[in-house]
DNA sequence: CAGCGCATGGCAATCGGTTGTCAAGAGCGT
DNA sequence: ACGCTCTTGACAACCGATTGCCATGCGCTG
């Protein structure tokens, strides 16, 4: 009655192989963790036993006297933004193959939240991955050296980094501007405590400098459609003739205002996203952006991760992975206006 | 040295919060889940350390001795499907509000890893919610049978169930075809193994018959956007000259494929999707589509759950919530070509 | 004042594993 | 044949909480 063997009672434990086997608990313990620290014969038989009795280790359990949790932290600003469903997908699949789960939390834009989910997963999860940070510096690097992490599109000292490096493209982006004859051009900036954001304002007016073109930044804006809006009306008192738009969230959403407001795009205006998220390619007119694999940004911050987490496997330990991108032109840019 | 209650260290545990206040753990467990079963001014003093420590309880331990995890498994079969993020969206939100954690997986559109995730969450997981299942009415009851279950838009006897009752708004669809001149209607379907898309096929041809319109059915698709392209070479081919397809996903594919082909919607070809996913409002032109109230879905999908993991709190056990759906016309339907 | 009951809090078992320690036994060389 | 080393597996402590059981001590009642 109290161990039973049975396919449907509750989950086999290890003590109930070790019954079957006539062996202690901890020996099985050891042939399913370190098989050639038990003889083979012994050990065989406690896998056809493991085998027989559908067993599966609990991961509570294992957690606790372990104190690995074989779950990984993700955290991101927003899950119905679509730039992070690709990097969910990657990590996710790069996760599981490696035997870990995914713990994924929505932080809803708050540092706030942000900082007490970090505080929480210390104690459940074996690292984090954290994308878009609201956090300070100081608040970040001080939850990094609590526990393992990796940021995406974030630098702090001494925390290993995967950057989509969208700024690169910005040159791209304002030579094609460039070339269609635009001068007057604005960036539409995204929430203030994004580094994202910062970076590709800083690169794209460095290019504009080089170029001896003006650049002006307007914003900041919330990375929502809805806000694109209040970002296409302030793009059109501006009197620019093209934005280069922080992402194609707003920059979906201002190509709606723009039409509501009778302006065509690109006639009237051209407007350059970033991200290249689902929905770029079939908004109406498609959305010039730019593209970076996002995914494989996600596999790859996986990979960083748990190089920390086992430092004896291979691959040393780089602090930093820069995803290249490059700018996919579509319908949304277009000559200037000639009036 | 053993025990240090300095706010860097290792977490505090409910027994530095006992040596703090001289009195034993199990005390210390006891003022913090009973308050009432222990002396207020003991567990004022209790309350004090453990707020001066930082304390948070180990969920792993937690969970070991209860038994509760206080996790809550989702299982959706896509997490790139824009459909499933207003869903994922609402649990999480109603979850973290009841203080439950949400473990989000992927099942990749396959029974055999939605089958393995089941097993696995059992153990690691109070509950689940399951949203498009993949797998067949026997393993779903099966599985329900072994852990508290609530499924989305799938019903099989005995499991709570939200339902997204899109099928009613088939009717509404089918007559605002009807009343644009259409005759040849064709439903484009989903994956076989879908119940929704049965189910919305059964209301449409029902409705059909009432009417006396002609309808068929094409497919199956996969619910992806490049499976439009398939999907509407096959509409036309068919001759019809209106689509009322499974998802909007396949539904926007469709949009493309058609631009490609030179043929215009709506005026060669109207198109219906269901859903109203992010995307439909924007692409080109906007997708006429059967909205549902999603977020809410996800909400009431936990309320459900959670009723059944405390059958002591109120709100009587509902065991299948029906929300309502409506159509919104938007600019991808219109007269019927007049050829 | 005796006796009863209840509020209180301590002890210890338990959840399911991991891991350090140690004894027993096998196999080897000399 | 003796003794050494190395392999093997058992024992038990431990991870951090929960929880049933019990002893203490208080206040109340008769």
């Amino acid at each position: 009655m109290a161990t039973q063997p049975m396919a449907t009672g509750r989950p086999a434990t290890i003590h109930d192989i070790a019954a079957l086997c006539g062996v202690a608990a901890s020996t099985v313990s050891r042939a399913l963790a370190n098989p050639e620290r038990v003889n083979i014969r012994t050990r065989e038989r406690i896998q056809a036993a493991a085998v027989e009795l559908n067993y599966t280790p609990n991961s509570q359990a294992k957690a606790l006297s372990s104190g690995r949790t074989g779950a990984v932290g993700v955290l991101v600003p927003d899950i119905t933004n679509p730039f992070y469903f690709d990097l969910i997908r990657g990590t996710q699949l790069q996760l599981k193959a490696a035997g870990y789960t995914q713990l994924l939390v929505d932080t809803e834009e708050s540092d706030e939240v942000e900082a007490s989910t970090l505080e929480q997963l210390r104690k459940s999860a074996d690292g984090v991955i954290v994308a878009a940070s609201r956090l300070n510096d100081e608040a970040l690097a001080a939850a990094a050296a609590r526990m393992p992490m990796v940021t995406v599109n974030r630098d702090v000292d001494g925390v290993p980094a995967v950057i989509i490096d969208t700024p690169s493209a910005m040159p791209q982006a304002l030579d094609h501007l460039i070339s269609l004859g635009h001068t007057s051009v604005a960036y539409v900036s995204g929430p203030a405590v994004s580094q994202s954001s910062a970076r590709r304002w800083i690169a794209l007016s460095e290019a504009a400098e080089e170029r001896r073109v003006a650049v002006r930044s307007i914003g900041p804006f919330a990375p929502k459609t809805q806000s694109g809006a209040a970002a296409a009306d302030a793009a059109v008192h501006s009197g620019v003739t093209a934005c280069i738009v922080f992402n194609d969230l707003i920059a979906i959403g201002m190509l709606q205002r723009l039409r509501e407001r009778g302006l065509r795009v690109p006639e009237d205006m051209s407007i350059v996203g970033c991200d290249d998220i689902f929905g770029a390619d079939f908004c109406n007119p498609p959305l010039t952006t730019m593209s970076s694999p996002i995914e494989q940004a996600g596999r790859v911050a996986v990979s960083m991760l748990l190089a920390q987490l086992n430092p004896l496997a291979g691959g040393g330990n780089r602090s930093r992975s820069v995803m290249p991108t490059h700018l996919t032109v579509r319908g949304s840019t277009g000559p200037v206006p000639t009036n």
